[in-house]
DNA sequence: GCGCGTTACTAACGCGAGTTAGTTCTCCCA
DNA sequence: TGGGAGAACTAACTCGCGTTAGTAACGCGC
């Protein structure tokens, strides 16, 4: 194994230039005040340079009392984690903010079940935290805020105190629903993301009642069945979707992978999209305009959501005000799973 | 904004359980050389408790002389990213991993142009680095295993002196390739998964050539077609070997994602998958299992890869000895993209 | 009652920076 | 000739913890 040569310090590049470790600091962290000709700054610059110094980051952080890391908690269990397409975008838009605001990202992920994370804060190992999927019965959670930690939630939870990013999900799933309604589709089914125990599922399926409810159209309660993450709860649901006496013409699936599943469903009913039955999904992943037919859908822009959250506790770590709640904006992507309703041969 | 209480330190648990600063860190860090007699070890473990100590984390690191955080570096475009449906399950990987060896993960996601990591290592923020995709023309990457830094390379790098661990994309493609010749396939398109200068594209070609050769099929350069990470790099691609003079019977695409492209393109060509054209895929994405037809593919054990670099990593950093090289295994997913060939109405 | 070995601790240094409160020059003006 | 004002620094403290070297008290054999 190779040997590694000895990290130089401050305090070699003091010596080197031939002043104290403290004008070497005042030098290279910019204090501008502290009247330093620009000779000797010359001079310690290129020690440091020659030294091929840096600064050690925990000596910093003991002594500027931050560690200039935020950490990012993932809620989500493993197999959500595989499902989740968009994971890895939001990943990417909060460390590019970070970074930009001079911070280092530190991901924790954990099941729900398992594992503290609050050690991450009181350790001080970051400074700042962004809660990914949250659940509304993460007691920890709570107490945190209430402690005054600086934590911002990338997901809905109501009752606590913490801004959060996210997408106006009642509304998109209105706007979905809303898509159908206009092209002549009366009878919506509707296949959820998750259980509706989480907040984003719920909000979407109140959407969907929201739709209906604008166009006068009563609300069928078994046309609304729960998906799971997955294609195969988006396989089962639709077969179950289609085994109702009074068939649907259209569905709104709240999310591309589930809605994966559900066309395949279909598919092996034979009935054809969107000829017979319209589908709208949710999300936007990367293959949805490659799916057959290319999948009408709702974009979540999930790098802007990570990169908001990120801007959000950067702004908030530095003391700048924040606002309690941003709501991104989706948008309809129409594509080629949804015409016009056909007159249905058995219909009313 | 909630006023935080002050954090306690080790000194007023010291004070607090009447002894000295260097008895709780004895008792706290379970020294056992030093005789603490348990009724001393419980007042200092209640003291703790009652007070809320958290030992703070720079502090340690700077005592210490180690972080215990390591590094992964996303080498991976933006876009591959965003396409990456495996990354989230990688991630997830290394940091369980890291974490039952007593470590964080600290996340660098970079562009292939932009930014430095070697930073991180530098300044002593992590203690080691696993670099997830790494390209030929990495110099920083050369320096920092040249200087003996603790390096896990994720994917493979020839002529670069640090472990890695990988799969065995040659063998892999191989076998996927010798399943279509097993069905009787002769003539045998291949789509890369992204352009020839990523080791893994030209490694899975490789084994696509081995295999050809091995049943003594002459290779037709004209049947290799290069793909580019997501779909539509697959229609295209698809599109153009359908306009071959000699049609092919079955296609090795090196990427789900990019075969889902491939077989929309074979779609709309009017062929079937599998009557007319076999297609086997690589990766086996979650979503694999519910294409139309189901995709038969090689699958990759994303969490696994992620698993072993992490404990490659511990395991160095704590002086056991590595394996240069891990290769894991693939395996072969029989779906219902591949069936046997039938006779060609044009045949030779 | 002395020496020796445990047992049960503690004082004090070091990790590598940031930062406050000076100190030493030099120069200028009275 | 003295005094004051800047300019250009530096000594020394701090952050919170790990750790080495050392000490005080006690028991025990002779």
């Amino acid at each position: 194994m190779t040997q590694r040569k000895p990290r130089a310090t401050s305090a070699d590049v003091a010596a080197r230039a031939g002043v104290s470790r403290t004008t070497v600091s005042f030098v290279l962290n910019a204090k501008a005040d502290a009247g330093i000709p620009p000779g000797t700054r010359r001079r310690i610059e290129e020690a440091a340079r020659e030294l091929g110094y840096h600064p050690h980051g925990a000596a910093r952080a003991l002594a500027g009392g931050t560690s200039q890391t935020i950490g990012l908690v993932l809620r989500q269990s493993a197999e959500q984690v595989a499902a989740d397409a968009l994971l890895a975008e939001t990943l990417w838009g909060v460390a590019s903010e970070a970074r930009t605001g001079g911070y280092r990202v530190l991901v924790e992920p954990l099941s729900p079940d398992g594992g503290r994370y609050s050690e991450l804060l009181l350790s001080q190992r970051v400074d700042g935290l962004i809660v990914s999927g949250p659940r509304v019965d993460d007691e920890e959670l709570v107490a945190l805020v209430a402690d005054g930690f600086p934590i911002i939630l990338q997901g809905s939870l109501p009752d606590v105190a913490a801004p959060s990013v996210d997408i106006d999900n009642r509304a998109a799933a209105r706007t979905a629903v809303e898509h159908l309604i206009g092209l002549g589709h009366r009878r919506i089914g509707c296949i959820t993301n998750a259980p509706l125990a989480y907040t984003a599922a719920a909000d979407r399926v109140a959407g969907y009642r929201e739709a209906l409810a604008g166009a006068g159209i009563r609300l069928d309660p078994d046309l609304v069945i729960e998906g799971a993450f997955d294609a195969a709860s988006g396989y089962v649901a639709m077969t179950s979707l289609l085994a109702a006496r009074n068939p649907i013409t259209a569905v709104f699936v709240a999310s591309d992978i589930v809605a994966f599943g559900a066309l395949r469903a279909l598919r092996e009913g034979g009935l054809r999209v969107p000829t017979d039955v319209s589908v709208v999904g949710f999300d936007d992943i990367p293959l949805a305009r490659h799916f057959d037919p290319p999948l009408t859908t709702i974009r979540l822009p999930a790098n802007a959501l990570g990169a908001a959250a990120g801007r959000a506790l950067v702004d908030r770590l530095a003391g700048r005000p924040t606002s309690e709640r941003t709501l991104l904006p989706t948008e309809l992507i129409v594509r080629e799973s949804t015409a016009v309703r056909r007159n249905q041969t058995g219909g009313p």
